[in-house]
DNA sequence: CTTGCAGAATAAACCGATTTATCTTCGGAT
DNA sequence: ATCCGAAGATAAATCGGTTTATTCTGCAAG
């Protein structure tokens, strides 16, 4: 007998030889499986607790067509939202008795399309896909390819092959136009992107433009689009506002992407400009920063935690049950959090306006 | 011959029957053996191609001890600084034909144990653990237990019996007291620390406290440390300036965590203390709006991408060779960033500042 | 006292690779 | 012509589970 051997571990048959009983039915126990007689079950329980066996995930889902794996890829981790997605994500898929496996494609489409092939190498279950640019992707062409089941989340609009979640960005871009024009009364609007190519970006563009529209037709809205790098993006925000008359300046800005946030709000600062005196200014995307920064950012948040349930469970029905319905689009409601920088009264400023938190 | 059902996966079988060889020459030509004769490695790669085949990396490891994964356990993924750590750890994994597989004890020593215990399961080569208090806590355990080659990273001081790679907390953290005490001459100083226990904020604050008695026995340091909820801690602070008569007040805060940071500076504004002019302040750990804010924020910057490399680097260099050698302290050197907030000189300044001052 | 049958248990096949031990080949030395 | 050794190829064992097909129970019905 050797299963104490230095550091080898236990496997199903030394639970079997332990329990006096077949590794088949150590399987069964342990999956569950209801056809075993109670003594024999227990023996197989006492036999893994004393051996302390461990079941090999890997081996485990050998044979079958799929292991209980899911894959999750995303553009990059560094970004708090990723990182709160997938956190969230993890922790749904273990409660469902699933690994997760995670990557990042780093911004790069051809990267994305390699992680979905290996994701199908690693035979998982099912994929959840951020696409770097959108839900017509080299990365969901791929999964496709593979007949892999998936769900593309965040840069994405409605597909006819996959389920989609995201933020509704159009609608809280929407409401941005309602707050801005609506009810604060800016007729002249400055919109600062820092990419076209993503797919959230242009709903957001989209979302705020069709609304404004509606609401007051002639209302000017510039827009401020750029991949070029940093330092061209800042040249490129103050050669905006060196060309407009005083009259004629945008007296809100609303930029569609945290880093965008941080790009307008240093060259604002920098010009001298005072938020939201002589601009204000609304993120989309919020972040810790953003509420307690000087003044503080009026920002959407999007909804990570709804995101990330809605995406797993919509993947886990495809997955286990219901594999040829048809794709659904879902859209979570973001929220706006009205801060200094557009939109709060700042009557109440006596040592500095209270309640950050 | 059936390959071509539906979407069944090519196996090397497949191959082998295709390139007319084995399995088992097949797989030498997958993994550069030289004992192939020439026409027959020529057939496998057409064979491959045609077939396109991929090898199940799981299958792959199956039979020998250790499978080509490494895995890596961190505290949290929210924060870009783990964030940017694990991507870059994945980068240097993957370019040395390892898989990575990531978890996040979410800042629970039970889950760290947890995930060390799975990591185990997985039979990855090595492992890349950044425990959530210290060294000696219960994930380190189970990696010892189990007789796994493992790295320890960031919030650890020296091991006897794992390598370790942190930032050099102790000597950042002196150089901010050179910078503050030598170069500025501050003789009150606070700091800030959202927790006790973790081993890097221990090594920031034995750091700071050594060299500033060194340097002026004379000055006086006060601590502020808690782990209560953040409206304690906020309260904290601001009980803690009530408390000191004006001209007895800190000129100067070091606080020793990037959330820290936040939350000294969000009571600072709300207290109406101007930065740098009442009190600088420097913090520990860089980010991103900090460079943006005004004032910017002076911080020690880590060296992530140098702590990466070194922690895959001892691991790969454990897994593949020495297995048996002492085990070694890294130590990368921190930058401090020196911005408005301490230090900068203040030329060029806002003009909306002028209100309060 | 068979027979039938359902519930349990298990031996053996299987998953897709690697590794080992065995078997061919073939060229060169005796 | 024979023998030997090295290079190359391969059948078969192996890894740790799951699944299948078969066997074994025990008990009720005929």
């Amino acid at each position: 007998m050797r299963p104490e051997d230095k550091h080898r571990r236990a496997t199903i048959h030394d639970v079997a030889r332990t329990a006096r009983v077949s590794a088949a039915t150590v399987s069964k126990v342990l999956r569950g499986v209801k056809t075993v007689r109670a003594d024999n079950a227990e023996r197989v329980r006492k036999a893994v607790s004393e051996l302390h066996y461990r079941m090999d995930p890997l081996a485990s889902g050998l044979r079958g067509e799929q292991r209980r794996i899911i894959g999750t890829v995303v553009p990059d981790l560094e970004s708090p939202f990723f990182g709160k997605l997938v956190t969230e994500l993890e922790s749904l898929a273990e409660a469902a008795g699933y690994h997760m496996i995670v990557a990042s494609s780093r911004e790069s489409e051809a990267r994305e399309a390699d992680l979905a092939a290996r994701m199908n190498d690693w035979r998982v279950a099912g994929c959840v896909l951020v696409p770097v640019r959108s839900e017509r992707g080299p990365g969901a062409e791929k999964l496709l390819d593979f007949g892999m089941t998936a769900v593309l989340v965040d840069r994405v609009s409605a597909d006819e092959r996959f389920d989609t979640v995201s933020a509704d960005n159009h609608e809280a871009s929407a409401s941005v136009a309602d707050f801005l024009i609506g009810q604060q009364g800016h007729k002249h609007i400055l919109l600062h992107g820092a990419t076209r190519i993503s797919k959230a970006i242009r709903n957001r563009l989209a979302g705020f433009g069709d609304r404004a529209r509606a609401i007051d037709p002639g209302v000017v809205i510039d827009e401020l689009l750029s991949d070029d790098p940093l330092e061209t993006q800042r040249a490129a925000i103050r050669y905006y506002f060196d060309g407009q008359a005083d009259g004629h300046r945008p007296t809100a800005i609303f930029s569609l992407s945290q880093h965008s946030t941080l790009l307008v709000l240093s060259e604002i600062r920098r010009m001298g400009l005072r938020i939201p005196e002589d601009v204000a200014l609304v993120g989309f995307d919020d972040a810790d920063w953003m509420q307690t920064t000087w003044p503080s950012i009026t920002a959407v948040a999007q909804p990570v935690s709804a995101i990330a349930e809605r995406a797993l469970t919509a993947l886990l029905a495809r997955v286990e049950g219901d594999h040829t319905g048809f794709p659904v689009q879902y859209l979570e409601t973001c929220a706006l959090l009205i801060r200094q920088s557009a939109g709060q009264t700042k009557t109440e400023r006596p040592r500095w306006s209270g309640r950050s938190g």
